[in-house]
DNA sequence: AATGTTGTGTGATGAGTGTCACATACGAAC
DNA sequence: GTTCGTATGTGACACTCATCACACAACATT
């Protein structure tokens, strides 16, 4: 059973636009060197500080990477998903793992050496392209979010971060949705804030109609209303 | 005289760890395809949103990469100064360019068109692997800039730029030396603060004599005590 | 039903710090 | 010297938001 998971999921991995530009010699390598492991929700998946350089690919589930302050409180940097990559910097530098990753679900990863990930790297300069590229992508991302921390106010940064999110509402033309809504502890740490800050601000959203609940997830009736909001 | 200058930062250049991997004929193309500039303080170097994708390397002077907000205020990413490059996000994913660049002092630079950067890149595997190093660098940066600004007070903020900027002062062991002081108004805009909190948090710093004025400097008596200090 | 667990709503309070206002200090240019 | 521009010190004030505290709701477990 276990053979078959491990063997679709790496050829949905390879078909993933990270994976696909290796020849059929390195998807022989890849799978070859790579294993199939499996988390339960609410383990780390890499620890901060460890120094190991496994490269991760998420092949089902979502997890978060974050920090904790020693008073404990989190933020997170990113929360991955199906295909997603990860653990890629310990393998580029060596040096130690510079956050946790948590499985927030069952997690099903693949994990590849971090010596075979960098053979893979140097041997294909449009694998090395893929890479750079998903580390600017990064980059951009984390400035983003530096500048919206130290320039904007919580209620801004949750409607910033609510249009990330936002799906259109294939049912309902026009209207956006959120299906899976994280928790609200989630949601603060990963704005910058506090649990009760974001219960105030969802309080405020709804009685403006800028969200409305939505099964157990929220719609969003007018994106437009949310970007005015976001952006005053 | 120019042409000095081009070649003997060329030489420079090529010497330092981003591009020493380049074989000859890499570096006949580089000097070839390079151009120099010159910029007087005060001007943008790169314009953020703009859509070029050359990238750029300091041969002398210091230059900010900053955003601004609709309100003003700025917020600096990274000082960069002699040797460091700047602008490869752009050439790497052909996004518009996510930052300004802003020469602080005057500014030597020389700049190569990216699709040639790319080609020395791909063409490379030792240059490519320098590349990913530079952005996970940035990237650990970037993120633990985002874990400073979201869970520590403006104070220890400072005090951990404070320690970024130290160097050991040669004339007296033990201590340390910050030569070149931003001003308040741009250590403001790094640690994400305003320029007259900077001010009361230096008024106490030096009240408890962790640093002390030094020419045009600082002097930090003991470095522990400002990390003690930075930590608490 | 009783009980726990986890997520959420909401009031009160205070610390931190951004903003405005103005004073002072320093260096450059004349 | 005087004057100007830039950098810095400092008081007053308002406002955001983290924190503590507790209540309630949803859902699972027994």
């Amino acid at each position: 059973m276990i053979t078959t998971d491990m063997n679709s999921g790496l050829t949905y991995l390879l078909n993933t636009p990270l994976l696909s530009s290796l020849n059929e010699r390195e998807r022989e390598t890849f799978k070859k060197k790579s294993h199939l492991k499996e988390f339960d929700a609410g383990h780390s998946i890499v620890e901060q500080g460890d120094f190991n350089t496994q490269v991760f690919f998420i092949l089902k589930g979502t997890a978060h990477v974050l920090n904790y302050s020693e008073s404990g409180r989190a933020i997170t940097y990113a929360a991955l998903t199906d295909g997603d990559m990860f653990g890629e910097m310990a393998a580029i530098d060596g040096l130690p793992r510079s956050a946790w990753v948590c499985s927030i679900t069952n997690c099903k990863v693949i994990y590849l050496p971090g010596t075979d990930f960098i053979e893979l790297v140097t041997g294909n300069p449009n694998m090395a392209l893929a890479v750079l590229k998903k580390l600017s992508f990064n980059l951009r991302l984390s400035d983003e979010r530096l500048t919206d921390i130290s320039l904007l106010g919580a209620e801004q940064r949750v409607c910033i971060e609510l249009i990330r999110m936002a799906q259109p509402d294939l049912a309902n033309p026009g209207s956006h949705v959120i299906l899976e809504m994280p928790t609200q502890v989630n949601l603060a740490s990963m704005v910058g804030s506090s649990r009760e800050t974001i219960s105030r601000i969802f309080g405020r959203l709804k009685d403006d109609a800028i969200i409305t609940r939505f099964g157990r997830g929220y719609r969003i009736p007018s994106r437009e209303r949310l970007k005015q909001r976001a952006f005053t």
